[in-house]
This record gives structure tokens, C-alpha cells and sequence, in this order.
DNA sequence: GTGTGTGCAAAAGGTTTGCAAGAAA
DNA sequence: TTTCTTGCAAACCTTTTGCACACAC
């Protein structure tokens, strides 16, 4: 909880109050070293069990769209029941481990450059998400 | 319906009873110049008011279950409340409009191959999906 | 005090399931 | 007749919504 000035300040200076819920919630999310990958339904487990806290999923579910919405956190495409969402917000793709259905970063350097040479008409390319999907060798595949 | 026999066929040989409703559905699906992307209710939405048959909706998510899981369709790496299939099942990628929500295949050499330069202990690679989302140019990103 | 944010419960939307009736082999 | 498939409704899960109350400013 020793970065929860650091919290306040950057959401007041994006419009949103600083709450106890969200500063919560920046502390789960942001106050650790390594990339969190999380569904909401993971995000409420930690607060509820881990930290026996009591946020309302409205409330996450609030949150978690606010941060998304200044760039705080990025959202995965993957098909599934859920949404995954990343509090690594630069640039890079993902692995899909299809056996526990974790997502792992792809570093720089990992994948080349995509190129891509075809445009659409009238439209710009917002981003460009690579997905590689991995699993036990003896899996089936999906 | 002038495919019928190919697609009894192809149901038996994977050991799919060809019943009628299956039969209609291969007819929507694969009766086609170029490739389908769908959701299950784009589909069920055509069978019911452009066709005006009646499948019920837990036959259609049956069906197409059954064909992904025999090869004949792809599910796609969206992040969306709803699955979107394609009726190409070769390795291809996807551009993604966020305005319309349409799917638009790449062809071959849009993008050049992707070579993945990391491995995961002990997981095998089952598939690469890029996905380039694209919005008019004054959208908001995505 | 004003405007935002929270919490609860209800609702919505997509998907799955259980089971009885029907069709294919 | 045996096995697979269908259809319906109910159940399930994630996500959204409406509204009263509470909190930040």
C-alpha cells in the first residue's frame, strides 16, 4: 500500500476520485512488479478472499472499465466466456496456454514486426493483436 | 440444395447422422462463392426469417459445435460477448472492423509469416491468430 | 450542497444442460 | 430396437442497468 499517493495522483489528474474502492483496486492491480493478466471475476476473488475486502462487482466491474477507458489497462482479445484484461499496457502479444487458460506476455523481440500490406478503405488500423495458443503436447486441439 | 449429397457425405464420414436440420445448416454455411463469418445468431437469424425454418436454437449451437470440433469451421480470437466463426478453415488472419463489427479475412501475403522466437516449456504451438482491428478514421479507439 | 461513485438486486444476453420425444441406423 | 439427435425450458455465467444512499470535493 506504499505507492497509494502515487494512486491518488493519477486519478485525480485523469477526472476519477480516488476512492477506497479503487485505490483497492490500483493496489492489486498496479503494486506489483511483474505484468497481472485477470479476469474481473479473478480481480473480485483476490479482494473478497485473499484481502477479505468487500467491493461490489458493480463496482469493479465500474473500475476496471474507467482504468480501461484512460489507458490504465488493456483488454486481450481472446475468445472466451470472459474478458481478459492486461495492466501491461505497451505494445506486445500474447500466449494462450489452452491447459490452464493463463495468459503469458510475448517479450519485444519474441515476434517480429507484423507488416501489414493490405488496407482497408476508409479505415485506420487501431492495433494489432497476435494470439498464439499453446498447450500439452498430447493435447487435442482447439 | 444442390450439394446435398456431398455434405450426407461428409456428415457420415465423420460420423455425423445427416439429419435435417444438420443438412440445412451445411447448406447455409458451406453452399457459398466465399468464405461465411458468423455468430450463432447471425445464423439462426437466417434460418428462421430468411429461410423460415424452424431449428431450435440448441440444435444450431450443437451443430456447430460438432463441426468445429470435426475441422469444418474456426472459431475467432475476438474479445466480444458473442463467438464468431468462419467457414475458411485455412491458416489465415482477420481484420476486425469495430464500427460495422465484420470480419474480413486476409489473404496470403498480406502478412508476412509470423515466427515466433520463444517457446514455452513443455507446450506445443497450436495456432497464430493475428487480429487487426480497424475503425474510421474519427472513432475513438478501441 | 453538488455531483460522482457505490452497492444491491434485478435484468439482460449468450451459452449450456437435462430430459422426454423423435428420427436415423 | 438401439443409439443419436432434437427441442424446449430451465439453468448458468458474465456483464449491464436502475436507483437509493454515501462519499469526495
Amino acid at each position: 500500500m506504499h505507492k497509494n499517493n502515487e494512486f491518488i495522483d493519477k486519478l485525480r489528474s485523469s477526472g476519477l476520485r480516488p476512492t477506497k474502492q479503487r485505490l483497492k483496486i490500483c493496489d492489486v492491480l498496479f503494486n506489483r512488479e511483474k505484468t497481472f493478466h485477470f479476469t474481473i471475476n479473478d480481480l473480485a476473488k483476490i479482494i473478497s478472499h485473499q484481502l477479505n475486502e468487500k467491493i461490489s462487482l458493480a463496482t469493479v466491474y465500474n473500475t476496471i472499465h474507467a482504468f480501461k477507458n484512460k489507458g490504465y489497462l488493456k483488454e486481450i482479445s481472446i475468445n472466451s466466456d470472459k474478458s481478459y484484461f492486461d495492466t501491461n499496457i505497451t505494445n506486445h502479444h500474447h500466449f494462450f496456454d489452452e491447459d490452464t487458460h493463463q495468459l503469458i506476455d510475448c517479450e519485444e523481440g519474441d515476434i517480429e514486426n507484423i507488416s501489414v500490406k493490405k488496407n482497408i478503405t476508409g479505415k485506420k488500423i487501431k492495433s494489432v493483436e497476435v494470439l498464439i495458443k499453446v498447450a500439452s503436447d498430447n493435447q487435442n486441439q482447439n
